[in-house]
DNA sequence: AAGATAGTCGTTTTT
DNA sequence: CGACTATCTT
């Protein structure tokens, strides 16, 4: 392979982003400016033609997806196995790194990793013990304080609380919870930076074994990161690698999670000759889209500056549309998308965004009334299901007893007589004795002090586990998780639920053995991987891979579908045609973030980051009445709105295809000819008054001012109305 | 130990 | 309004 491959193709700011010299580096780079090619054709140069050996690259991304799509980008490019580079997430490395060196990192060799849900039944068994009141002392909260502590680097120890009832409560918990993570072998997510950033601190060696390693290291989406991710970089980095961030400050839009922008001004100061590099030129939308893009984020303060620009055509105004209320919103969206269906337009090429999740229900029922198939993202992932994580604490168990937060969840799942005082008095006893809940429960078999039937169905459970593990040795791994779900009588218990439920759960169990089994093949097929394995175990890898990748929210879903999600979840995604929903003050910018300045900017930069999906076609939509919550609101259209240059937008006319007087079934079935103030008989709300129609044919719907219940929109295919 | 009921709360989310 | 939880009931 020659060079010119790696650069062709690339336009000027991107080859000098490409080919430029080694070291630091600041790519920033616009949304749709082809960053991610530009890391991909950056690690291939510096392989290619800077001599570097894939093993000295690190590359970090945030999120799975986006490792493996660079991976699978630089092997299609280079032609090589990436098997020797490092391509991850941060927390992906640093757990590598802790897995490797769990002895300098303090860490019982076969430590398991916490993920939110059992962090917070840990956080809530903490407050029992220090006897906090639930009410006043929020055990979200807790969490919420101490990953946020975390993620800025700080211990207990490293927290001024004094004099501040809120903040000292809140570090004895941190402190208890540290401690019951210590007893119990866990490390949360954040843990698994800040101790891997420790590891560097307190073992010099380790650092300078790394710093020897690697030569170059990559970051994505660099805005995003947070105090310990650019504190560990800083730390690896030192006097002697070199670092490429690549970034968009205009998309920082994960402030509320600890991610600090003004990490990219950092960067350029404690790094040494930074060249930046502006990647502005936009392939993804109409230069109509790009205008009202870059007028919008010109009302924040404090950009590094960048403005997008296309070489393509202007295309189509941006539509904009009044809705009624958010059901008359969601029917234009339908119409607009049966519309571009007709042009020709894949489902996949479109997405409809908003602000909050809750706002997808509306738009899901209008979708499945008009029978477009859809897909939506977010929600409940594949391994964040209760009885995937039913199966993964037994299988947790199985590689170290010490996880409490595994035995909780499943000492009585399915139902075995361990009561809630049985529980509560082996909490006791373990932490009488500072030790695990399965040393507790040792000590209460043999010891007593518990009543026998309790006894016994103790010893039972530790027989149940104990046995498992025997006659698990040596199985392969797919067989092992079957085998297990078996014996623990997981499967039966799941089954037995009700209705469709029962089926669905043991359908997602079944789905845990097949995904370990293929896990096992992959894992014997790799030559590296099995050398991973010495000193652990094809389970053990495997739960960490559960813990670490939540997996997809939808099992294999490739009908082509209408893309819902919320804008953060659209972020790095693009669609040729784009609805952003619900652009009304109050919900968007929501009402949370208007009071400090720096979180409405966070907002202006969420809607930027949605304007830039589009390709072709945006259409921004909001309703006049909204019913949130159980009452109505009021919204006035969203000041992001009004920031866009008007020549951009086309308003869209109110009560389009409104046909006067139009038809729609009656109540013996047929069609019937309505007109506005025509009197009609409802089944259920009596009698009423036609104030307001809207859509056509099976869409077609009417506002009825009922005399006794008020006005109420009904769709006429449906309402069964009669003409009076 | 399941099932019913009252009470609460209501951005955004990856790892 | 409706999803989720905690608590009470059988």
């Amino acid at each position: 392979m020659d060079v010119s491959r790696i650069l062709s193709g690339l336009n000027e700011a991107q080859r000098e982003a490409v080919a430029a010299p080694l070291g630091n580096q600041l790519v920033l780079a616009g949304a749709g400016s082809g960053k991610t090619r530009v890391l991909v054709h950056r690690i291939a140069w510096l392989i290619h033609t800077e001599q570097l050996s894939p093993q000295s690259i690190l590359a970090v991304t945030f999120t799975n997806k986006a490792a493996r799509e660079m991976r699978e980008r630089i092997e299609s490019l280079l032609g090589i196995s990436t098997r020797h580079l490092w391509v991850g997430t941060f927390h992906g490395i640093a757990h590598r790194l802790l897995r490797t060196h769990w002895h300098a990192a303090g860490l019982p060799q076969a430590f398991n990793v916490l993920d939110a849900d059992d962090q917070l039944r840990l956080v809530k068994r903490v407050h029992s013990e220090l006897n906090l009141d639930e009410e006043r002392w929020p055990a979200k909260q807790t969490r919420w304080f101490i990953n946020a502590q975390k993620d800025e680097g700080r211990r207990p120890e490293h927290i001024e609380a004094a004099g501040d009832l809120f903040l000292t409560t809140m570090v004895e918990v941190y402190r208890a919870y540290e401690a019951a993570c210590a007893r119990t072998g866990l490390v949360d997510f954040a843990e698994l930076l800040l101790r891997s950033h420790e590891l560097w601190l307190r073992h010099p060696d380790l650092l300078h074994h790394y710093q020897g390693r690697f030569r170059h290291l990559l970051v994505d989406e660099f805005q995003d990161t947070n105090a310990v991710q650019y504190a560990w970089l800083r730390v690896l980095a030192g006097e002697v690698l070199s670092v490429t961030a690549v970034g968009d400050d205009d998309q920082s839009i994960y402030g509320w999670r600890g991610a600090r922008i003004e990490n990219i001004h950092r960067y350029c100061d404690d790094f040494a000759q930074v060249q930046t590099v502006r990647l502005e030129q936009n392939y993804r939308s109409t230069g109509t889209i790009l205008g009202a893009a870059n007028a919008l984020i010109a009302r924040n303060a404090d950009r590094l500056g960048k403005e997008l620009w296309t070489a393509g055509e202007e295309g189509t105004p941006i539509s904009l549309f009044a809705g009624f209320n958010e059901q008359d919103e969601a029917g234009y969206v339908i119409e607009r998308i049966e519309h571009h269906l007709n042009q020709g337009f894949q489902r996949s090429d479109i997405g409809v965004l908003y602000r909050s999740n809750a706002q997808s229900r509306v738009l899901e029922e209008a979708l499945l009334r008009a029978a477009i198939p859809y897909r939506i993202y977010g929600g409940q992932r594949f391994y964040e299901r209760l009885e995937i994580r039913n199966a993964l604490a037994y299988l947790r168990l199985l590689v170290h007893r010490q996880d409490d937060a595994a035995l909780e969840r499943v000492i009585n799942t399915p139902s075995r007589g361990v009561g809630a005082k049985t529980l509560e008095s082996l909490r006791e006893r373990a932490r009488a004795d500072g030790v695990p809940l399965w040393d507790a429960m040792h000590t209460c078999v043999t010891s007593g002090g518990l009543p026998a039937r309790a006894r016994s169905s103790l010893a039972a459970f530790i027989e149940l586990i104990d046995d498992l593990q025997v006659s698990v040795q040596g199985l392969p791994l797919g067989t092992l998780v079957d085998v297990v779900l078996e014996r623990s009588g997981l499967l039966a218990h799941h089954g037995a639920e009700k209705g469709e439920k029962g089926q669905a759960r043991i359908d997602n169990l079944r789905e845990l053995v097949s995904a370990s089994r293929q896990f096992d093949t992959l894992l014997w097929a790799d030559e590296e991987m099995r050398a991973e394995v010495e000193g652990s175990s094809p389970l053990a890898m495997f739960l960490d891979v559960a813990a670490l990748e939540a997996g997809d929210a939808q099992a294999h879903e490739d009908e082509d579908s209408v893309q819902l999600m919320t804008l953060h979840s659209a972020k790095g995604l693009e669609f040729p045609v784009v609805f952003l929903t619900g652009v009304e003050e109050g919900l968007f910018p929501h009402k949370m973030s208007l009071e400090e300045p720096g979180r409405l900017e966070e907002e202006r930069r969420l809607c930027y980051v949605g304007v830039t999906r589009a390709m072709q076609h945006l259409y921004l939509t909001y309703a006049e009445m909204r019913r949130l919550h159980g009452s109505d609101h009021f919204h006035k259209i969203s000041r992001f709105v009004r920031e866009i240059p008007p020549e951009f937008i086309q308003e869209v006319r109110m009560n389009h295809a409104v046909e006067r007087p139009f038809t729609g079934a009656d109540s013996l079935g047929g069609d019937a000819v309505y007109q506005l103030g025509q009197r009609v008989r409802h089944g259920t709300f009596g009698e009423g008054v036609i104030l307001n129609a809207e859509g056509a044919g099976r869409q077609a719907r009417v506002e009825v001012q009922f005399d006794a219940e008020g006005s109420k929109w009904l769709v006429l295919a449906y309402a069964k109305l009669q003409p009076i």
